[in-house]
Parts: structure tokens; C-alpha cells; sequence
DNA sequence: GTTTAGCACTCTCTGATGGCGAGTGCTAAG
DNA sequence: CTTAGCACTCGCCATCAGAGAGTGCTAAAC
């Protein structure tokens, strides 16, 4: 039932509705896109799509509105014409500027995105699992503090100040440091977590009491979630009038960076070819049922590594979309490959 | 014109719209509150009112709604009479645990803030011209780049990657850094800032090659913002109804955090006892003319530091919110004494 | 068999209308 | 100075009719 032509319709009419967020009506696109039928002929195969689940009308005498499943259809085909386009590098030359720090990185990725887009940028690290430890530092603050700075192979920087109870000479802290870092040094942060639970159990026996202390302090350090998010336009998207009435439900979850960054991760996990849709009902966030997103994950040394992506409406201009995060994503690729590189 | 029955009625009236929302009636400020009047004077004294520009109607035949006029009358008069009201040491348990890290500290009270008014919580560290050096660390990372990490007096850690030109060895690198730390330390970064540019120009003269390298990395370490501002509840302050029509503009506004922090140092600095309200139309920010806020300054050894507030919209409960805002910066000046003492 | 023209039908949107209710301002009496 | 009474003003809401857009169906044309 699926022809070459009923195929066709269903593309145009995804594509108007996307571009005019009207409800599109038979007459209007045969005006609009020269098609060589009648309306008539326009309306008996836009009645077949709306049987097979891909359109739908908001009321009976309005036009025909892609239900996520019309999305699905339009977006798989877009993605099979690997369209290029033109270069997006120009959209990226603000990111140029940044390539030392992956901090600085994802953050102007997910600015880029949202200011090209208009819609929610995100960019998110590498997660723990995936991150492996390079060194960690320690100095002593103002007496009972100390400050820990932990650096990932992957460029990461993480700090935090513990207040310890008991006073530590600095040449102790150098041996603490020491003793961490020949224990902990290229491993992955998850494995970390899990040394450090083994051997506080068995630093009991142990009784060494400047490992103990080690332990305790490690254990605070990686106390945060490595995995912050970095979001951008939140005030961009807010102002889409798509979702207004639900804006508060929509917003709330957004503002969930757990959930978004645990979200992202699935995504790509899934996809195949590193790059993913997820449109409306499909994806697993109740709130976030009336949204779309984009997401593709970057590498480094060849290895998946972290996340970017666009949120937006459904109705969003998704062959931009793509290519916009699709670029975004190899760019930083690039920049940690060369990064490797000048090493 | 203003006597005690005059302004007792323009109180009421604000405490009445701020609670229900609605214009306040003269009929119904009667009923409600017990007044010992009829109608009719109460109707003459708003006529009153509104000639002296404290009330206005938003048309000819709805109750009156009080100007930013009349709301500033009410702050005042609530913050002569300072009423304690309970303690709100129960709101802020949540903070108690965190006390160490001036960071998580911060973070916890932007939460704190909006969570117990359910509009924007935003708090900020000391700018830079009141932040000191306590030292200055760089570790070589992976050859061709160097971690920075600065930490000040006010507990505040800041951390960067730099990609250097050259290689540096770790001698170097040691070298390199006590310089800075015996040159640098105990200063104010905005003086720091200063002393590098004017270092760098006379620097060439010098043609210490090591010291134009170690100026080099600390003026790109310090070439971030040091005064980074966290803000919380922004989903719960988009979903109030109010300003529902502009959302975007405020959405943006606030989104600029720059802005936003100039904006609370300068109302702080403006007030005389610590705490400062600004009711719409008195916002230097054209945007947030729509907006109500509250802002206190946190102390450490006794001198201003950094700033915590909320924003809401202009109707908003003042009485409780000068309160919990005063707290949670009374609550964060005893937590950095304390961090002091313990030390 | 497929395409098209014609037509009746459905449903939303808009603007006009009018009654209701809340609240005011004014006036005159207490 | 306060109060009661009263006419008046508006915003709000429900109702209603007409216009317009779009559909589904049927019958004719290709």
C-alpha cells in the first residue's frame, strides 16, 4: 500500500507541516508543491496514510497533521538521502577558539547548537564507566582541609574541598598522593568506586591508618557525579509557543540533568551508526513525550565517548537538525584526535 | 494625606492582592478583613491612594492593584517592623551537610531558596576584586599542556587546561609556579590581573624566558570569569502564570548570568543593611521590570562577600521571602566563620 | 482501473450581541 | 466625617450565526 508516490505525499506533507506548523490541506499542497494530481486524488491517498497510522487530523474538516509515526517515516528517508548540504563548519567557528579544554568544548557545543538551532542544546562528557583516571592531586588548605583535584585521560579536571578531622602533615599528604595515584592511576572511575568499597572492608584488617585516611578521602573526591551536562538556550526553547501549556512538566524534567545525561547515554548506545532520532511517543521520558531530540556521540582514539545532541520540538526542522549535531559531534572528535595528536 | 488609617488600608491592600492574586475590592477588604468601615470610606480612602499613585485599576470597574509604588510602602513598613516570624532553621537541614565546599554550599542555597519559595533561587560567590590568592598548583598533563588549578582564600577552586607552545619539564614547571605563588599570593585577582599586564610589558626588558612563560599561563588561567553564579528552580519560575506572555525576553535575561550578577553586586552594594528589594519598575534591567527581587549579602571575617537572592514575580510573598533569603545568607556568613574557626 | 469534478457536510474561527456581576463614583442624609 | 443608596461602567461569558477551509462520497471522464 506504501508506493513510491504514496511515499512521496507523506514526505511533503511532513515537510510543510514542519516548515508552516499549519495543518496541510490537499488543495494546498498540490498548489504549493506543483504536484501533478487533483486534490482529490491528494485526498484519497492522504485518507489511506491517515488508515496506516501516519497522519492524523486534529478535527474532521481541518488539514492532515504527521502523528510521531509520519515523523519516523520522513526522518528514515531523509537519512537514507545522507543528504550533506552545505558545510556547517562556519556555524562552528566560534568552537575554533576552545579546542584545549573539553570543559571549554562541550560548553561552546552546546551553545553552538542551541544559537543555531533556536532550540535546547546539550553536550554531556564522557561517563564514568568510559573515563579512566590519570592522576590525582592533593594539598593541604587552611589546616584541616584539603583541597583534591583528580585529572581523567580524557582532559576532564574535577576538584572539591574535603574537611578531614584530623590534621594531615604535608609530607603525609605526599604519601597519600602517592600511595593513590600508584593505586588508582588508569583505571576507569566506576572501577575506582568499586576498589575503594573493597578495600575499605579490608583496610579494617589492614590497620595501615594513612591508607585508611586515603581511602576516606578518595572516596569523598569522587563523591559527584562525574557526568555534569552542559545545556544551552533553555531560554530560546522556552519561548517555542508549541508547548506552552505544558511548559512547567517539560521544563522541570529538562532541568533533570541526571535524567538527561542517563538519557542521552541510552540513546546512543542504541543507534547504530552513532547518530539517533527520537521522536515524540518514542521516547522513554514520560515529559518529555512531546518533544524531539537529536544525539550523536563523539569519539576519542576511535572509542564512543561522550554525547551531544539538540532537544526540540517535534515539529522541528530535522534535516538541519541532524547535520547540525552530526557536524558538532565529529568536530569535537577532531579536536580530541588532534588534541592526542600534538602530544 | 498619609496618616495611620491610610496607610493601614494600602498594607492590607497589598498583603490582601499578594495572597489572593485578585483586585482587591472595597466590599470585599471590608468582609475580609474587619474593617471597622463601610465600603464607601474605605472607596474614598483608595480613591486617595490611587491619586497618590499606590494603587491603580487595571480598568474602571475591577478592584485596585497595588503600583511597585505601593508594594515598595509595604516592603518598607514590613521590614520597620521586622517580624522574626518562626524560624526557618528547618528549610535550610538540607544545607547543613554540606558545609565544607564553598561551591556545594552555594549550589545548596540556589536550590534551598527556590525550592522553599518555588520561584528562582540564585546565589554567587565574591567577585574577583574581593577574592584572594591562597596558591597557585600546575601539573604537567600528557606533555604539551598543563593543568591549572587556583585556589582562594574564600575556599573557591578554579581549574584549567592549558595547551602550551612548549614543552616545559617538570623542574621548570616547579620552578614556574613557586614564582607565581611567592609573586601572587594573598592577592585579589582583579589586582593579580593588573600586575601581570603590567609584568608583561615590562617582561620583554627582562627576558627571563621563564617568567614570561609562567605570566602566560597564569593570565590564561585567569582568564575566565571568577564569579560563576548558580541558579536554581528556573522550571518551577517559568511556569507562573504572570509573565507567561514575555517569558522569553525574562527567560533570557535571567539566562545571562553575567548580567545577573552585576545586577545583585550592585543592589547590594546600593543597600545599607545587607538586604535589598527591588520591585519591578526599580530594576536598572529593562527586562526584569516584570520582576520582583530580593538579594542579601553573605559576610566572611566580617566583610561583604558574595551575594544570594531570589527572583519572583513582582506579587510575591515579600514577608517570607526577606526572611528566608536573610537566613540562608546569615546561615552561609556562620558556615565560613566556622570553617574559619575550625581551621 | 484510475483520476477528476462536483457537491453536501462538518467543524473551527470570528465577530456581534446581550445579560450578569463586581465594583466604582457621586450625592445626600446621618 | 461617615454611611447608605443608586446609577453607571466594564470585563466576562455564553450564545449565535456566517464565513471559510477541508473533507468524504459519488458519478462521470480518461
Amino acid at each position: 500500500m506504501m508506493n513510491d508516490r504514496t511515499g512521496q505525499v507523506l514526505y511533503t506533507i511532513v515537510q510543510s507541516f514542519i516548515e508552516t506548523h499549519e495543518p496541510v490541506g490537499s488543495r494546498f499542497l498540490v498548489k504549493r508543491y506543483n504536484f501533478n494530481f487533483s486534490p482529490a486524488t491528494i485526498r484519497n491517498i492522504m485518507a489511506d496514510l491517515e488508515e496506516l497510522g501516519f497522519l492524523s487530523q486534529p478535527h474532521t474538516s481541518a488539514g492532515r497533521v504527521p502523528t510521531d509515526r509520519g515523523y519516523r517515516f520522513y526522518v528514515d528517508r531523509i537519512r537514507q538521502m545522507h543528504e550533506e548540504g552545505e558545510k556547517l563548519t562556519s556555524m562552528l567557528a566560534g568552537l575554533e577558539s576552545v579546542r584545549d579544554d573539553i570543559d571549554s568544548l562541550l560548553e561552546g557545543a552546546a551553545r553552538t547548537l542551541s544559537e543555531n538551532s533556536s532550540y535546547l542544546g546539550v553536550a554531556a562528557p564522557a561517563k564514568p564507566g568510559r573515563t579512566t583516571l590519570n592522576r590525582i592531586e592533593l594539598f593541604g588548605y587552611k589546616g584541616r582541609h584539603i583541597a583534591v583535584v583528580l585529572i581523567t585521560n580524557e582532559g576532564v579536571i574535577k576538584h572539591k574541598l574535603i574537611r578531614t578531622e584530623w590534621e594531615i602533615t604535608p609530607n603525609n599528604l605526599r604519601r597519600i598522593s602517592e600511595y593513590l595515584n600508584s593505586e588508582f592511576s588508569g583505571y576507569a572511575i566506576d572501577e575506582i568506586r568499586l576498589k575503594i568499597i573493597k578495600e575499605m572492608s579490608r583496610e579494617k584488617a589492614m590497620c595501615d591508618i594513612l591508607i585508611s585516611k586515603a581511602m576516606e578521602i578518595c572516596r569523598e573526591a569522587l563523591n559527584f557525579p562525574l557526568g555534569d551536562i552542559y545545556m544551552h538556550g533553555l531560554a530560546e526553547f522556552i519561548g517555542i509557543p508549541d508547548f506552552s501549556y505544558r511548559i512547567k512538566d517539560i521544563a522541570r524534567a529538562i532541568e533533570d540533568k541526571g535524567m538527561v545525561l542517563k538519557l542521552l547515554e541510552k540513546v546512543c548506545q542504541e543507534s547504530e551508526d552513532g547518530t539517533a532520532v527520537l521522536i515524540g511517543s518514542e521516547n522513554p521520558v514520560k515529559e518529555m513525550r512531546d518533544l524531539g531530540m537529536v544525539v550523536a556521540y563523539y569519539t576519542q582514539d576511535g572509542k564512543q565517548a561522550g554525547t551531544v545532541g539538540i532537544i526540540g520540538p517535534i515539529r522541528m526542522d530535522y534535516a538541519k537538525t541532524i547535520r547540525l549535531v552530526e557536524t558538532t559531534a565529529r568536530f569535537i572528535s577532531d579536536a580530541l584526535t588532534d588534541k592526542r595528536s600534538s602530544i
